[in-house]
DNA sequence: ATGATTGCAAACGGTTTGCACCTAC
DNA sequence: GTAGGTGCAAACCGTTTGCAATCAT
């Protein structure tokens, strides 16, 4: 996606179009998965584009309001990540070793989300669901390694 | 489970038998759902054991060292919740009106973690599994709400 | 011209840590 | 007696906020 177009997309949504937005889509639209607010700020200096890590959190609030970007809170790690809003359902699969995060989007859930409506009353009106494991690299260096809770 | 259980359970785990810890396990046993740290603590004062913040933290971090306790982190809440570990594979209905958390143990991803083992050569080692939700109750007050992000 | 966006520094909230004292074994 | 557990206060770290200056429209 161009510059050009991410000025557009930002107007549509009723914002304003900043070096700092269109910036932060880049980097996100890049990428192509979940990255982190201090990830963006350091990629930002690396493009010559200075901000201030606030200003990093308000755009991607902002982002997330207007649902061009998601934030996602993904287990063990404290701090949130975010990513570009393909409008697409996805799961994660991260990497225990070197955290890294990769995006799937099949999603074998929504019969079970009806199942379980069945049983509890509940409506549901969404899921997460992250799988953890080792990337083929990190596979071999920890060969056997097994975690003490299997759900986290 | 009694008190004396739980202190023959410390000692076979090679904890020390505190008041704290054994105060802390009932909490967590009678609760069966995942609870704050801040919760704990006031659970224990409500239960006139009176004991420091930071105590129930190193508490619970040691008793998950040990696995008796599984602390999570559910999406959209920054603090973490811990859980008495039945050693059982549990996933977890989370009301977005009362915040209430559901365990379930029905889990219908093992199948789904060998494919995507073949698909992406990757060790998949657990996974976790959040459904958000209204309860019954929250249902009522909020008909036809739908959030921005199914996924979160 | 106007309201939104920014940088800066300070606050925030959950969690962790250093240290002197205390307790289980 | 000794290793480990505890209370307290202070540090920590990711995130948020108030305010005055700047920018997009």
């Amino acid at each position: 996606m161009k510059k050009l177009d991410m000025r557009e997309k930002l107007k549509n949504n009723g914002m304003k179009s900043t070096k700092h937005r269109v910036a932060i889509l880049e980097i996100l639209i890049k990428k192509d998965q979940p990255v982190s607010a201090e990830n963006i700020f350091f990629d930002m200096q690396k493009m010559d584009v200075s901000i201030n890590l606030s200003t990093v959190y308000r755009n991607l609030e902002a982002l997330a309001e207007k649902g061009l970007v998601t934030k996602l809170s993904l287990s063990g790690d404290n701090r949130s990540v975010f990513e570009y809003n393909k409008m697409v359902h996805r799961h994660y699969l991260i990497c225990l070793g070197c955290k890294k995060i990769l995006a799937i989007e099949h999603c074998p859930i929504k019969s079970y989300e009806h199942q379980i409506e069945d049983e509890t009353d509940y409506e549901i009106v969404g899921h997460k669901l992250d799988l953890y494991g080792y990337c083929p690299k990190c596979k071999k260096n920890n060969p056997g390694y097994q975690p003490k809770n299997s759900q986290d």
